[in-house]
DNA sequence: TTCGATGCAAATAGTTTGCATTCTA
DNA sequence: TAGAATGCAAACTATTTGCATCGAA
């Protein structure tokens, strides 16, 4: 339904080093370095945007094709505990995971499905509204805002 | 995990009148009146607030123990396409159902659960905002917006 | 060599669907 | 009495978990 894009083929390796810089902070959480991991971590890098959990997976067994989907999800759980990714929701479908630095909110339309990426600043003034008015104060980005993109606005306005 | 208060006893009848005007309406759209309809709609408006639909199939079954949880989930299916209902998704757990009618944001504590209403003009600047950068028109909300509410962001911010 | 990580299968939660039957209009 | 709505069971999707085994430190 919601459609973000294909898979990036495995041997598309980005940035190496901020893949090695994941390991090595892992590694000072006290976690272990596995053939899983690194693949997941490259992934997520790899990527470079928004990845159901099945997606990654996908990515991952193409290197090591024995690599199960629990672990893939095991592993997004402890890299996500670590602080270094964030899942969203985009629609009811599955999760999207991407790194946390990586920071952002999402535009979903409810008509094409297209996801647009909005900058943190955009939310700065829902969170002081919601900080003056509530003392709530609002997280990254779990789930999406859904509505209608500008050209469904346009053609369902004027059909 | 997140708590919205208790089942409201079947006995509660609110508002008569608005039942029978979504059965009205019901009606006029060329659907059926039947028994689990209307217990769904006493439901949902006795309940005045979010309930899931596991909630509020309890509430029906308490009127007539024979209806089933899938002709509850068909009858809000049928009421949100009407557009008499809404459904939020809140956190991980199941989904709650209002009234269309009683629009508003969702503020969700991810430590201690608590959902907090947010009156529609708190998000009317996100929107005017989301609107003139991007063409983007957002809907209701769909998505609960999450964060720390008051008490708990004093709790983490000192412990 | 120890304990964290994995593979596998099975469980889980929430929701949807197919089909025969029932009931409203 | 036609077709919409229902009950029931079973399927389905996304995710989690138990447990024996494997492998990184």
């Amino acid at each position: 339904m919601v459609s973000i894009g294909t898979v990036t083929s495995p041997d598309q390796v980005a940035s190496p080093d901020q893949v090695e810089a994941i390991l090595t902070l892992l590694k000072a959480e006290g976690r272990r370095i596995t053939t899983c991991r690194r693949l997941v971590v490259q992934a997520l890098v790899g990527a470079g945007g928004h990845r159901t959990a099945e997606e990654l997976a996908a990515f991952v067994q193409a290197g090591a094709p024995d690599i199960h989907l629990a672990s893939v999800y095991r592993n997004l759980d402890e890299l996500e505990k670590v602080g270094v990714v964030s899942h969203v929701h985009l629609g009811h479908g599955p999760a999207v995971y991407h790194l946390a630095a990586d920071d952002h909110g999402h535009l979903v339309c409810r008509r094409c499905g297209v996801v647009t990426e909005a900058p943190r600043d955009v939310f700065a003034g829902l969170a002081r509204t919601l900080r003056g008015r509530f003392g709530f104060w609002v997280d990254g980005q779990h789930f999406a805002v859904h509505g209608l993109c500008e050209e469904c606005a346009t053609q369902e306005l004027k059909p």
